[in-house]
DNA sequence: ACCTGAACACCGTTCAAGT
DNA sequence: ACCTGAACACCGTTCAAGT
């Protein structure tokens, strides 16, 4: 599986390395400043020397260290034992993971796939956790789509980077005219009341990624609902309903 | 709060013109794609000349452009009536209109705000039917942020793009390397029990995005499981029991 | 107020050439 | 096998100039 069997001497360039210094580079850019042209300045060499190494160009490179900032989440406890646990502990490792790499938390949050190597451990550590909570068939695939979807839904909002210049400037601004909206009391009653609880700290109010001002209570409280709700609808699907009339 | 109070005659060049087109071009190249030299080519006008009217560079026409495809989304019903049909009835047109503009959901799925106008008719729907619901304080905003949270999750990577180049050979060889991985019994065995409901349908193991294969089932169970869960989770928060003791 | 036009710095990628 | 080096087509943005 492996895509070179070779001695990696001291210092030079694998693929690997590649990979590592683009993780790197998105880290400290970001997705939009994120080029080539860096990673290749990064590791010494001519910027298009990177493509003997990561042929998948520009995208390629990206889907590679989007996995490598998603390796280790998949939790290694037995998911049919205790699946609540299970699959609580892997939102909270996504979600960590995210917190170490936020620039790639908007990449894993829209991709249809890794590129490089589907994530099968946890693939099969979902689904297995999901059976043991009594999902089959069809349903059971719903119920990991459900759960895929919600993993990754909460810390690529929660991450979602600020704009890249005057950042400052916007803040403020933006600031100023939440504040000021949330407490037009006629237009939005329900808003006015709950201003002081609502502004900075909620999605669409708020001024500040959740590097720098994390929403801990309101993950919380979204992994809780979540969990209950599979525990709740579970075998009530309704197509599962009719087939069980069927036969 | 409008921008400009001028009569538009036919054929000028308004702000609305630009941004409506930007949304056309988003649709038509997808956003890796999407340039402001294009636009300008659209609306036949020279690139820089887009700066008079969208001050804010590629990135805020972007904004505005997702702003207008997510107008509509909010309920017109009274939220605090039915809080259940009212956010299932935002959950679906929210995926409606991704549907209509899948590229605009990787934007809209990683924004902080809209940059153009937050839009505070859906806050105050959410909050309302959260407050319907039995939700308050704290935990109000914390259900708050898991619904804009959930509400975008499903969405994002349901329409997440495929590959600008070589579409076809890349869902060639995704699809095979998944269907040969899937029935990997040996090292996973539930991933392979339920390969037939799995392959080429559920999230990390499929080849076409939501537009081309909507996973119509599983984002119907997503909601579901949601709602149960807010239902279930109501005045349970950690921090709302302990308030609860001291008072 | 609204738009043209040139110029700048920076991209990703291709392709030939070196060793 | 692995990397250099030049070249190409395309960007977003700035800034001066037109009307």
């Amino acid at each position: 599986m492996a895509r070179t069997m070779r001695k990696p001497r001291r210092g030079e360039l694998t693929r690997d390395r590649v990979v590592a210094t683009a993780l790197d580079c998105l880290d400290r850019l970001g997705l939009e400043a994120f080029s080539m042209r860096e990673v290749a300045r990064a590791v010494g060499v001519f910027p298009t020397a990177l493509r003997w190494h990561v042929p998948g160009g520009r995208n390629g490179l990206l889907a590679e260290a989007a996995a490598l900032a998603l390796s280790g989440v998949t939790p290694e406890g037995d998911a049919a034992k205790d699946w609540r646990a299970w699959l609580r502990d892997l939102f909270d490792r996504y979600r960590a993971a995210m917190r170490r790499h936020p620039n790639a938390a908007a990449l894993l949050g829209a991709q249809l796939v890794s590129n490089g190597g589907v994530p099968l451990a946890l693939v099969e550590g979902v689904l297995t956790a999901l059976e043991a909570a009594g999902y089959q068939g069809d349903a059971l695939r719903d119920a990991y789509n459900a759960v895929i979807a919600a993993m990754v839904g909460f810390a690529t909002l929660e991450f979602a980077p600020e704009p890249a210049e005057d950042r400052d400037g916007w803040a403020a601004s933006l600031r100023t005219h939440v504040e000021a909206s949330v407490r037009d009391a006629g237009r939005y009653p329900t808003l006015a009341r709950n201003a002081n609880q609502v502004a900075g700290q909620a999605f669409v109010l708020r001024w500040q990624t959740g590097s720098a001002a994390p929403l801990d209570s309101g993950f919380a409280c979204y992994v809780d609902v979540f969990l209950r709700g599979l525990d709740a609808a579970r075998g009530s699907s309704s197509k599962a309903k009719t087939r069980d009339v069927l036969f």
